[in-house]
DNA sequence: AATAAACTATGACTAGACTCAGTTTTGATT
DNA sequence: AATCAAAACTGAGTCTAGTCATAGTTTATT
């Protein structure tokens, strides 16, 4: 019984090229002419695969999307963490890891918006989209922990505030009367927001 | 120049009654069968249309679910109004107002779930589109209200928690973990959620 | 009444997401 | 190396929302 020197098989190997060709493929197409500009058949055609192929490695263009922005989203959540530390109060910590996933959403305003209706309206059973609700899970971890060090919050109460939080954050980057703002205005209405809802 | 005694020509009679065909024929399919199981075809030849004349009365499926969903959801609101002068407290009345909302948006959870999200992610420039938002700033003025008088906030911070009590319905009510939930679960995580954002 | 202008209705057609029956590739077994 | 079952691939085909050129109707004008 030989330990495989390398444990993927040309088979798995295979299918793990032809993932990364679509991911690339989907991301260049969606960022330069936006979503709902791209046909399912032009990313298959640019990855070099058959239509039906496409459907096999993403149940929906929906999860297509999900695919490619939940990269981002993480990396934002990343930056977004960090960014915390270099503040003192419970407000402008949430602010400085929110303004991160405001500035990763709306890099192209309508494929962010798509990505949110994705994330509360698709099929949550799909691999892409349960891993987009891991990402809003541990941004929502990042705001409770936020108030508990900061604002005395006790942790369930925390966890409730957060969730509030999420939401807030939610319909001011979807609602379609905010298309035209900016990220600055966007945070300004937020700010206002948890202001409001923040104990005091 | 003699006043009309029936100020609508033939032209506009006919327009109204057609309408009323659409609406109900759509009211009642959507209702039995739900919004994705029933085509903009079976609406047609119920109401008695062609293909096409039924895209002149609403721009898209989801226009034509948005003029059927808001006459259930103005009701509601003028119901929850009323249920809101049996209660003593912001949070009762709150609630009040709120329980019939989610009664009247669960009927049918995944038409109420399609109705947020035209509601959301819809064009707002359409009529009916509009028209529901009409009605969620309503709802809002109401939640404002009872903040103002019962928990002696101030209008402006009155309006900017209306929003966010707006926010939290929504996402309550879309969130796809809550599609098993009944009423009574749903209004305990809103309750819930509310009285974390209170003024105390 | 005749003509014109404006509005309304229509269904054959288009576009694009997604399916599925048949084919090819892979890796295990003999 | 020959055989086979399972897995992966494929593109022609399906389904349905929505369009558009054409036809019909109503109202205003002469």
């Amino acid at each position: 019984m030989p330990v495989e020197p390398q444990p993927l098989g040309r088979r798995e190997r295979n299918k793990q090229a032809k993932l990364e060709r679509i991911t690339a493929a989907a991301s260049q197409l969606f960022a330069e002419y936006g979503v709902d500009e791209v046909t399912t058949q032009q990313i298959a055609d640019a990855a070099d695969i058959g239509t039906g192929t496409l459907f096999l490695y993403a149940k929906t263009k929906g999860e297509l999307l999900l695919l490619v922005q939940n990269l981002h989203y993480a990396a934002a959540l990343e930056r977004g963490r960090a960014a915390v530390a270099d503040t003192e109060t419970a407000l402008d910590g949430m602010l400085a890891l929110i303004a991160e996933v405001v500035d990763c959403n709306r890099v192209q305003v309508e494929n962010g918006r798509t990505y949110l209706r994705e994330m509360v309206f698709g099929d949550p059973s799909e691999p892409h989209h349960a891993e987009a609700l891991s990402i809003v899970a541990q941004t929502q971890q990042a705001v409770a922990e936020i108030l508990v060090e900061r604002a005395q919050v006790a942790a369930p109460e925390a966890a409730t505030l957060a969730g509030v939080v999420s939401a807030i954050m939610f319909m001011d980057l979807a609602a379609s009367v905010n298309v035209g703002a900016s990220n600055q205005e966007i945070l300004a209405q937020i700010r206002t927001q948890l202001a409001a809802i923040l104990p005091r």
